[in-house]
DNA sequence: CGCCTTCTTGAAGGATCTCAAGAAGGGTGG
DNA sequence: CCACCCTTCTTGAGATCCTTCAAGAAGGCG
């Protein structure tokens, strides 16, 4: 292990244990995976399109976006990725980038040899079956991404991303009562929901002026949460989280003024 | 097994050796698997949103959608499926459907039980770890749709959709030349590119009349090849096709009029 | 302090939507 | 085999949302 930290890998078995159940000798497994940090900095592609990838990328710090490129130059991000989350587990079995990852702010990653997570899966099934589920639920995501930009107003979609990451960020523990850090920029945003920066500007001010959300340098506070999920129509269902599994129509009820999790 | 042919699943093993290797016994054991056949009709949903799932559901014949609902009624489908695609490998491991299925055409399907398959998945992990690469697959395809949808114009996002169920459709071995079978509405078409159908029905005409692709009455007739692909900004490498994972990039050559793979 | 990125706001243009109404197509029953 | 119905396709005209272009203000970092 090449971290002074004894258990970095520790949140993501927590994550996974959320979802998936893994004894104690599954967890011993993970626990003694070799891990090398590195830091990368903002804007640059640490996995690039079409590349033989080696090592899955698991995220102590930062942002990272899944980018997707048009032949016109135009960028979209489909997928981001919070501290806790293993951006490119699918990478263990479909070694070839479909995409590129870009550090949306500096981010800090633990690079995972697919070598010691195949010999792993291997000897462990449990775990590669959890790992098969992460990837699944990351696909339930993708193609809320897809309703997202493809039926709902500059507006409704920016709404729905600020929920979706205030409810994952919340859930990786990273949320101080109403306020969510969310470090990137207006036109990183823009590539996210598929709109131009300037009119992301635009939805973002007339949203603070309503007084529903306040996104601004870099952190989401929260003015209104039953007015945001009404104007995201947003519900956490698709994110398979463990809290809002078990009653995912609850969470929207318009009787709560905030969200209990959210709140401090 | 409760159909006359005496291996309905022989298509879908033939798909998986094609991405993933599987050795005499796990096929054999595939072709055991029990199957129900079930016809269902158009606009049907066969698997309801937030439903518990106890039965994956592989395509015979006919097109599948999944589809992602707005609170204002409107649809958005998030993928589509062909004969021969597993519609929801990812409910073995993720029970409770995240997104309704819906028949787009007749559609014949078989039935697999979860147990048969969790119990195979358990003998055998190399067919675990080949489901879970299918997954993958899918999801890459979802990040593809992001972008299309996200970032191409209206005639982009249309030639992109024509292009890749060209592709799979051949690949599944169903095109005729350059006909390929295609039986969907113009709305359901506006479906899965989000847009509307009157937009839909003048940006194929523009298709047409500039003599690019004609689609109608079901079928997608491609009269020019290589500006199709150029329309669409269309690279086949995220479909993970075995054919066009060793070259991608000779695809699209410009000097090549026909498509071979396409061409009778 | 100065530079560079990001944010902010205005005005005009364009792509797509909405509304509407007629034509074409496919299926069904007489 | 024809008549009818219902869905889908087609086309037009006006409205709307978002983009583009532009320029100044604010913010972060050396």
């Amino acid at each position: 292990m090449s971290l002074s930290d004894p258990a970095p890998l520790k949140p993501f078995i927590d994550k996974l244990t959320a979802r998936s159940r893994l004894g104690a000798v599954e967890q011993q497994a993970m626990l003694a995976l070799p891990a090398h940090a590195v830091q990368v900095q903002p804007n640059h592609d640490f996995v690039r399109l079409g590349e033989q990838v080696h090592h899955a990328c698991f995220i102590v710090a930062g942002l990272v976006g899944r980018i997707g490129l048009n032949r016109d130059g135009f960028r979209q991000i489909t997928a981001v990725h919070i501290p806790t989350d293993m951006v490119d587990l699918h990478s263990v079995v479909v070694p070839k980038a479909s995409s590129a990852l870009q550090a949306l702010s500096v981010v800090t990653i633990l690079r995972v040899p697919h070598v010691a997570l195949r010999e792993m899966t291997r000897l462990h099934p449990a775990i590669a079956e959890a790992f098969w589920r992460e990837c699944v639920v990351d696909a339930a995501v993708l193609a809320e991404w897809v309703v997202n930009v493809g039926r709902r107003d500059a507006r409704g979609r920016l709404a729905h991303l600020i929920c979706e990451i205030a409810y994952r960020i919340e859930g990786a523990g990273h949320s101080v009562g109403l306020f969510v850090p969310f470090p990137v920029t207006q036109g990183q945003m823009a590539d996210m929901v598929g709109l131009t920066p300037v009119h992301v500007n635009r939805m973002l001010k007339r949203l603070r002026d309503d007084e529903v959300v306040d996104v601004r340098s870099g952190t989401i506070r929260i003015l209104d949460w039953t007015r945001l999920l009404d104007v995201a129509d947003f519900d956490p269902a698709y994110l398979h989280l463990p809290e809002t599994d078990g009653a995912p129509a609850d969470e929207t009820e318009a009787d709560r003024p905030i969200r209990p999790a959210l709140s401090s």
